[in-house]
DNA sequence: GTCTATAGCCGGATAGAC
DNA sequence: GTCTATCCGGCTATAGAC
């Protein structure tokens, strides 16, 4: 005797539709795929939601739900304020190299998000967390522009790994350069003591 | 008596496909929307392309063609390592900020590109500024990882830039923050000082 | 070189049976 | 909650007139 399929509810269907988005982006993927990807007929994902830019946005929510959390955990490290960012950028770089979704679906958002979108990410997901990058910045580097620097320390981290697929191509390129251990500390020597530091 | 408009060729409606392509990209763009920026009907954009992949790809070619050059400019500036780099990035930072839609390409096809086309723009646009870059790290920060610098450079710059749809939202976002001479000034002071000389 | 017309497919979305 | 069947519009691409 068969056991029926167990029927799938929305978390179930936004969860499959998060890496197809990652993928392809929004006009990339069309309601059949994300049907196919659950096992279904697109008409039966009407029953959950009542269009695509309603799943799309659901998923989204989902996709980055947590993550807040992720990145407060990155903060929690204690110390000296030199040892709390070598803390950070380690814990944050590890965590983004695990995540190529959140990754690609951020670029996506960056290039495509509507503002009402950017605003409610800025707000739930990376308000927090870039505070109290903030806070370290300002402790660091008394007096310089903190938003400046919280965006530098991302922007070095996050770009070694978007920029992965193009490295390849470029010289001296290696596949070590993907590492999380090897960009942390790459961007903690950099980040205190200049290009001088960055061989540290 | 009325003049004819002048017939297209393939350059002016490459030039026209260009931004519509940065803005929305391929899936997000049809040839129904390429016809109507050029003032002609989409059967007639077969005259001059076989399909919208061959068009899409001239449209890269042309766009990606001449930077190149515009970026080896920026590693003109003579004098010691410090000055080159301070120069470097000035003229680098102005450049991506007057040039949005190139920096929305580079980002699209760093998402979608495939082997083939990132490799065509990693040996044709970046390889030769890159070698010069790669040159003035180790004469700034012997023993360093040359490749990893040069990406670190790139990285603050082309960061900033990308995410100013939503540092917009997030604690501290100014509008001088897009300015290149702004950038250019905490990236120079980051690069050669780290996080204490960001404020110079 | 551009047009009209159209083929043929794929897209989002709905109706109604089970 | 999922299905089949279907609508309709948009898509790429082609044929052939001008």
């Amino acid at each position: 005797m068969t056991r029926p399929v167990k029927s799938k509810n929305k978390e179930d269907i936004l969860d499959l539709a998060i890496p197809l988005f990652a993928q392809s982006g929004y006009t990339g993927v069309s309601m059949r795929d994300i049907a196919s990807a659950v096992g279904i007929k697109a008409a039966s994902l009407y029953h959950h939601f009542p269009d695509k830019q309603t799943l799309y946005l659901q998923a989204m929510a989902r996709a980055f739900e947590d993550k807040a959390q992720g990145f407060a955990t990155a903060l929690t490290v204690t110390g000296t304020p030199e040892k709390r960012l070598a803390g950070f950028v380690q814990i944050f770089t590890t965590l983004m190299c695990k995540d190529p979704e959140f990754r690609a679906l951020l670029q996506r958002e960056l290039l495509d998000g509507d503002e009402v979108r950017l605003k409610k990410i800025a707000s739930e997901v990376f308000r927090e967390p870039f505070v109290a990058m903030e806070a370290l910045a300002d402790e660091l580097a008394p007096g310089c522009d903190a938003h400046m620097v919280a965006i530098s320390i991302a922007s070095l981290i996050l770009y070694h790994l978007e920029t992965a697929p193009i490295r390849r191509y470029l010289p001296g390129g290696k596949a070590r350069h993907n590492k999380p251990e090897v960009i942390s500390r790459h961007v903690t020597g950099l980040l205190l003591h200049g290009l001088k530091g960055c061989g540290k």
